[in-house]
RNA sequence: CGCGGGGUGGAGCAGUUCGGUAGCUCGUCGGGCUCAUAACCCGAAGGUCGUAGGUUCAAAUCCUUCCCCCGCAACCA
């Protein structure tokens, strides 16, 4: 039997989820349903990724262990997946006995090929604040968070030859044009990451607790490549007693993921893969984002569809066939009230629910649910048949393509072609004439088995719907089968019922208000949640003395001329008089204001601050300003107070 | 000159590889039908295809200029 292996990223559950994970995890449930249908033996793979720095963080702050934490979100996570119907067959948590034991085999076998070696990762160590800093992200040699002094320190650590697989990666993408779809994100891996150069990764951490121990080497835990990336295999036994999954189903067909991880896994996992002298996977996927209004969701912007929310008020099969319609191959989709509202009521409740509606109505009407076995062909029938062939072959295709998009739209085409068949042949017309009855018999069986195709081919994106029209149309199992779609004649023309619309219509004024409302009381209770987070986080900063803070010398300045700086999306170019001379100062402030409503005002500088560089200018100095709640940045003016004053 | 994506009727998109009547969905307007969820079917209006120039018998499509939007990278002293 033929194999098929497909996998979500394991997601990182450091709050729940978002709707981009559903859209992944949904569509992988469509590939995952689909190959079911046409055979094959499928391995369907999701999961959570749950160490890691900000984990613990997060637990310490809702004051519970990190386990008790991902516990938590590993339920909520399960019970979506329930909710969105899908059919995962393995669910990995990073936390798992098995996963880590071959986590640690896995690390513990590239170390011993000389593939991970033992260094020093050497940086500026900041101890109040437990971080490590490169040279270049410094701030005149001390902390950019907090400011204080930071000492040069080298932390052991293991690296990763990365360095070594550059030419073979290249190798690969070019050899195997397929690995990495779309095509687009080829040359955005060679040109941003690999052409400038591989750097050995850092595969461990010393200061970092939550995590997978080195066995043989306990002070150090296993960064988020390793631990997480392996995921893939380690689900599969591998490493483990029983490796047979493994055997039977690496390597994986294809890893889905959004865009912005395509990186990871097209380069460092197959690096990995290679340095273990393991198969490589045969197709990395990237898909878009789902944006809102054409906006990047996000919890500041208070712009998020929360699926859960969603699915309280509407059906799952219609969130489903809204982010597999709206999403298209190789870009961005995009979620607003509206057109959500709209596409429930035009392609469900209209094109596909009222074609049910009104093909069962009639086959009861007519024939009490049971139609005649004499019937008689007539025009219009092989147009039909043909289209239902053609859009079968579409459908397949575009779903070997994992382009749900196009496939939906192929398949919408024979609700379309189905609904003017009923015009075409006017069964009420032929109704009412008892000598036209073979013909009108005819017209509804082939309604009957044109739904019957449809439900079919409809299964993998919208499983309950499919469902629920075979059980109006009374198909038994072996009706609905992926081949049975080949052809018509497989309906045996009997117990056809009528159930209750699939889709109801929609008020839409109505219901975009309620809608509305929904999502911003949604919004508005994870923002609240935030707030209470990021809120005791700033609070982290230790105390200090008076002494700390007089080496500060902030004085306040008139802003004589501010300017752009090309080519920096963020930076601003000040000349800032301190009431002696003039100075240089550079902030990053261009995306809140524009140089001109800064000028001639006064503004509060720290004046005793080290030169640095910012995009090849010299700044003197740094200007006071503000992170407000919503995201934003205040500068704090000091106008009326003389430039040259001198804070205290 | 950092990398990449995009600018097509009111909205959202296809078409650009391999130049030759500009297409789809939604919306609007008119008509048909009454089996059906005020649904369905047919038709119409509406676009100098971002800008300027070039190649050509012919350009949304090829070449060049410029403008605008969006990601990534850089960048927040």
């Amino acid at each position: 039997m033929k194999t098929f292996y497909i996998t979500t990223p394991i997601y990182y559950p450091s709050s729940n989820l978002h709707i981009g994970n559903s859209y992944t995890t949904v569509a992988a449930d469509a590939v995952a349903r689909y190959k079911r249908m046409r055979g094959y033996d499928v391995m369907f793979l999701t999961g959570l990724d749950e160490h890691g720095q900000k984990i613990a963080q997060t637990a310490e702050k809702e004051g519970v262990t990190p386990q008790e934490h991902v516990d938590r979100i590993c339920k909520s996570t399960k019970e979506l997946w329930k909710l969105l119907n899908i059919s995962y067959d393995k669910f990995i948590r990073t936390t798992d006995d098995y996963h880590v034991k071959s986590v640690q085999k896995i690390f513990k076998e590239l170390y011993d090929k000389g593939e991970i070696y033992k260094s020093e990762y050497k940086g500026m160590y900041c101890t109040p604040c437990e971080a490590f800093w490169t040279k270049t992200q410094l701030v005149d040699g001390k902390c950019p968070d907090c400011g204080r002094e930071v000492t040069e320190m080298s932390e052991e650590a293991y690296f990763f030859r990365l360095s070594k697989y550059a030419d073979r990666l290249l190798e690969l993408y070019k050899s195997n044009p397929d690995f990495l779809q779309p095509a687009s994100r080829v040359n955005e891996m060679i040109n941003n990451f690999i052409k400038p150069g591989l750097e050995d990764l850092c595969v461990s951490r010393t200061s970092v607790k939550w995590g997978i121990p080195v066995d043989f080497d306990p002070e150090h835990v296993i960064y988020v490549w390793i631990d997480a990336l392996s995921n893939y295999i380690t689900a599969l036994g591998y490493g483990s007693d029983d490796d047979s999954l493994y055997k039977k189903y690496w390597p994986a067909d294809v890893h889905l993921m959004a865009k912005d991880i395509v990186r990871f896994h097209s380069i460092i996992w197959p690096a990995i893969l290679m340095a273990l002298g393991e198969p490589l996977p045969k197709k990395i996927f990237a898909h878009g984002w789902l944006m809102f209004d054409g906006d990047k969701m996000s919890k500041s912007k208070g712009n998020v569809v929360d699926p859960v929310v969603l699915s309280e008020r509407y059906s799952v099969d219609a969130i489903r066939y809204y982010l597999l319609k709206e999403i298209p191959f190789g870009a961005d989709g995009s979620f607003t009230n509206r057109a959500f509202i709209n596409r429930i009521n035009s392609d469900l409740a209209n094109d596909l629910g009222n074609l049910v509606s009104r093909s069962v109505s009639m086959a009861v009407k007519y024939f009490g649910g049971s139609i005649p076995q004499t019937r008689e062909g007539g025009e219009y029938d092989d147009d039909l048949m043909s289209t239902a062939a053609q859009v079968k072959t579409e459908v397949e295709k575009y779903l070997d393509e994992l382009q749900f998009a196009k496939a939906l739209t192929s398949l919408w085409r024979l609700v379309s072609r189905a609904n003017k068949y009923i015009d075409e042949t006017s069964p009420w017309v032929l109704g009412k004439d008892e000598s036209k009855k073979d013909r009108l018999a005819c017209v509804i069986y082939n309604l009957c088995e044109t739904l019957r195709i449809i439900s079919v081919l409809l299964t993998p994106f919208m499983p309950q719907t499919a469902e629920s029209i075979q059980k109006q149309i009374g198909v038994s199992e072996n009706e609905v089968t992926w081949d049975s779609t080949q052809s018509f004649g497989v309906h045996k023309g009997s117990g056809i019922s009528k159930a209750e619309n699939l889709f109801p219509r929609l008020d839409t004024q109505k219901e975009l208000e309620e809608l509305q409302a929904l999502l911003e009381k949604s919004n508005k209770q994870s923002a609240k949640a935030a707030d209470e987070k990021p809120a005791d986080e700033k609070e982290e900063k230790p105390q200090i003395d008076i002494d700390d803070f007089l080496k500060s010398e902030l004085t306040v300045c008139r802003v004589t001329d501010c300017q752009k700086i090309e080519k920096a999306d963020k930076l601003l170019k000040f000349t800032l008089f301190d009431g002696v001379s003039e100075r240089t100062v550079v902030s990053g402030i261009a995306k809140y204001y524009s140089p001109d409503e800064l000028k001639g005002h006064n503004v509060i500088v720290v004046t005793n601050l080290k030169p640095a560089k910012l995009r090849g200018v010299e700044s003197n100095g740094m200007i006071l300003s503000a992170d407000t709640p919503d995201g934003g940045i205040k500068v704090v003016f000091a106008d009326g107070i003389p430039a040259g004053s001198k804070l205290r």
